[in-house]
RNA sequence: GCCGGUGUAGCUCAGUGGUUUAGAGCACACGACUCAUAAUCGUGCUGUCCGGAGUUCGAAUCUCCGCACCGGCACCA
């Protein structure tokens, strides 16, 4: 028997879990379910990841502990999991003690091998600014541009870890394993990414207060990153070596949106070569859900109503139609209409209504289920499909092609459906054709079995009713041909789905949907001593000129007139402002800002601007003179 | 700017060691059937296979150029 270990990642409980948590979980769940179903012995982990500064931000504003705030929402997590049909076995939380104890082994192992250093951030550093400055910035005098002050040469101490020393042998991984990171594009992506070279990272924060301490220097926290990725390995006992451990890792498949595959195919397994521990198998990043074409956004108001749809169709539905109808690597647009008619065409029509109609038949015609006395046309041809379907399933799976793998089976669903046609088994209710009548009816009802074994994985609740409503007791796992006791007594019950009109659909609700939850800032940032505010020197400018850098995407040349004098600053607004429309504006700009030089293009200031998913210049209600002093 | 991906019927997508009539499901139309949830089964329907050039006896499939969208890197003072 062999184990399976797969696991999501370990989601952000700075606001409740949206559609993307699910989606990534729902995927996860069906691997777990699948292996159960091959009786492998199988882990599924999932949890939060606690120590992460959105959290202690969110609990800050409201005026909560950062634990308590945790210990708030996580369960709204392990709710959805339940409502979702989720089987995880492990919901983990990295404010546990199995994990701060765990984390802190893994870094003292770190440690201990020699690739964890404390390394200086050194450079000369402005009292005033708080900052370091890089040596070209830095004239002859080293003094500050900014404050004109004698800059000061300073080191400030960080742990780092040695990401650089693994460089050749994570391309040499990745190579060798073309699976290792799926999809391809994404790993293709990463090549690309490893070639132009790995920086050591840092792995303290001194700053931070919400985390877990360094073990060999409480001073310092760990880094988040650093910090999440081993609850793969602590949630399972790293610490105490544990069996459980040693059974399971390393994991099968972390699965993830696409978004933080390179943390764990790159990061993650440099650590663990680095702790002299095995990798894991498969790096699954899928494709994000976006809404109407758009990204999910919390702050945009952008967001998929789970729960609505849920009420509606079902969570096997909202389950089914996610998995079928994306493919799995790329982002899915995610649409109401097409849920309802996923419902109504594959679910209700193909298999509900097969469901139906075979247990009509033989509720009519036998009692209890029928001996398969009688072989005929078609027989053999069902059978021996049965079997293909089980076999390209199982590649589908191995290939996380979710989409393929639903399709195949309801190739499958509608050849039954073509069976029971095909051989007019309702016109052999006469006693010389009636043997072939219970053998075209058992078969039917056995290949239904034989469904809702491959569905059980994807839509577990439906894969029991149907079950169910055959007359077993209990639920059948075993895909093979045959099993199908005779004379159960059938229990044919209410459509398992049964039709949803396009006119009782319902509306879109006005109340839920529509407003955007602008209930929070994006962040709190630490205050700010009000000498410290004034210190920014903003005025009112004009933009005489505007063109295009060479070579960037994002940047903009500004030629800004202050009243008092002209400068040119280079703004990072290419991609949501042309610089025709720029010409004339007035804006704000800091003018004491120390000056820069990106792309070779001198900047002196920098304008400002609304930054979030889109990019708004910040201007005064009406115009001022230039050179107005903003505060 | 560099690198990668995608672009095939109204929709979601298959399809490439090049070969002749380009596929599936949904939707749509018609027909059959009536056991069943106005379900099922059959038949049909629409395509400049993003555009252009090239290689070839022959290209959706190979090469080059271009366009659009998506992503990664650089970059956002």
């Amino acid at each position: 028997m062999s184990t399976f270990y797969v696991t999501t990642p370990i989601y952000y409980p700075n606001s409740e879990p949206h559609a993307g948590n699910a989606y990534t979980t729902i995927a996860a769940d069906v691997l777990a379910r699948y292996h159960r179903l091959k009786d492998d012995e199988v882990c599924f982990l999932t949890g939060v990841d606690e120590h992460a500064a959105n959290v202690y931000n969110a609990a800050k504003e409201e005026g909560l502990s950062p634990q308590a705030y945790c210990d708030k929402i996580a369960p709204t997590f392990v709710k959805l999991w339940e409502r979702l049909n989720i089987s995880h076995d492990i919901f983990f939380r990295t404010t546990s003690d199995l994990h701060k104890r765990g984390a802190q082994k893994f870094l003292n192992v770190l440690y201990d091998n020699g690739d964890v250093y404390k390394g200086k951030y050194e450079g000369y550093y402005c009292l005033s600014c708080e900052e370091f400055f890089s040596e070209k910035e830095l004239t002859d005098e080293k003094i500050c541009p900014v404050h004109k002050l004698q800059l000061q040469w300073l080191e400030e101490e960080n742990y780092f870890f040695r990401l650089s020393k693994y460089q050749d042998r994570l391309l040499a991984h990745i190579h060798e394993n073309p699976d290792f990171v799926y999809p391809a594009a994404r790993r293709n992506e990463l090549l690309n990414f490893l070639e132009s070279g790995l920086q050591d990272v840092s792995i303290s924060r001194a700053s931070l207060s919400w985390g877990i301490p360094f073990p060999f220097d409480p001073e310092h926290i760990i880094y988040i990153w650093i910090e999440a990725l081993s609850n793969y390995i602590t949630a399972l006992g790293y610490e105490t070596n544990s069996e459980h451990y040693q059974t399971f890792w390393p994991a099968d498949v972390h699965m993830m949106g696409k978004d933080i595959t390179r943390f764990h195919a790159l990061l993650w397994p440099a650590m663990l070569m680095a702790a002299n521990l095995p990798l894991p198998k498969h790096i699954v990043g899928h494709g994000w859900l976006t809404k109407d074409g758009e990204a999910l956004s919390k702050t945009r108001g952008i967001f998929i109503d789970m729960d609505g749809d849920i009420d509606t169709y079902g969570v096997d539905a909202f389950r089914y139609y996610l998995l079928r109808e994306f493919s799995f690597g790329n982002d899915g647009d995610y649409r109401p209409a097409r849920l309802h008619a996923r419902y109504n065409a594959d679910l209700a029509n193909d298999l509900g209504n097969l469901l139906n109609r075979v247990l009509g038949l033989v509720n009519k015609n036998f009692e209890g289920i029928p001996a398969p006395t009688t072989p005929g046309e078609f027989d053999d041809e069902i059978e021996a499909m049965a079997q293909t379907t089980i076999d390209q399933l199982d590649a589908h799976i191995s290939a996380f092609a979710f989409d393929a793998a639903l399709e195949t089976i309801w190739e499958f669903v509608r050849r039954i459906n073509r069976y029971v046609q095909q051989t007019q088994v309702w016109t052999l209710a006469k006693p010389e054709t009636k043997p072939r009548m219970g053998t075209i009816l058992y078969n039917s009802l056995e290949a239904l079995r034989f469904i809702s074994v491959l569905i059980s994985p994807f839509v577990p609740d439906t894969a029991e009713k149907i079950q169910k409503q055959i007359g077993l007791q209990e639920f059948d796992t075993v895909a093979e041909w045959g099993r199908l006791p005779v004379k159960l007594t059938v229990s044919r019950g209410e459509p398992i789905f049964p039709r949803i009109d396009t006119k009782q659909q319902k509306q879109p609700q006005p109340k839920a949907a529509a407003e955007p939850k602008q209930k929070k800032k994006e962040k709190t940032t630490d205050l700010v001593s009000f000498t410290d505010f004034q210190k920014l020197d903003l005025r009112v400018a004009r933009i005489l000129a505007a063109e295009p850098i060479e070579g960037a995407d994002r940047l903009l040349k500004l030629q800004v007139d202050l009243g008092t004098e002209k400068r040119q600053v280079v703004a990072g607004i290419a991609e949501h402002y042309t610089p025709e429309a720029l010409i004339g504006k007035q804006v704000i700009v800091v003018v004491n800002l120390e000056p820069a030089t990106i792309r070779n293009v001198e900047s002196h200031g920098m304008i400002l601007a609304g930054s979030g998913d889109s990019v708004v210049l910040a201007t005064l209600e009406t115009e001022m003179p230039l050179g107005t002093q903003v505060r």
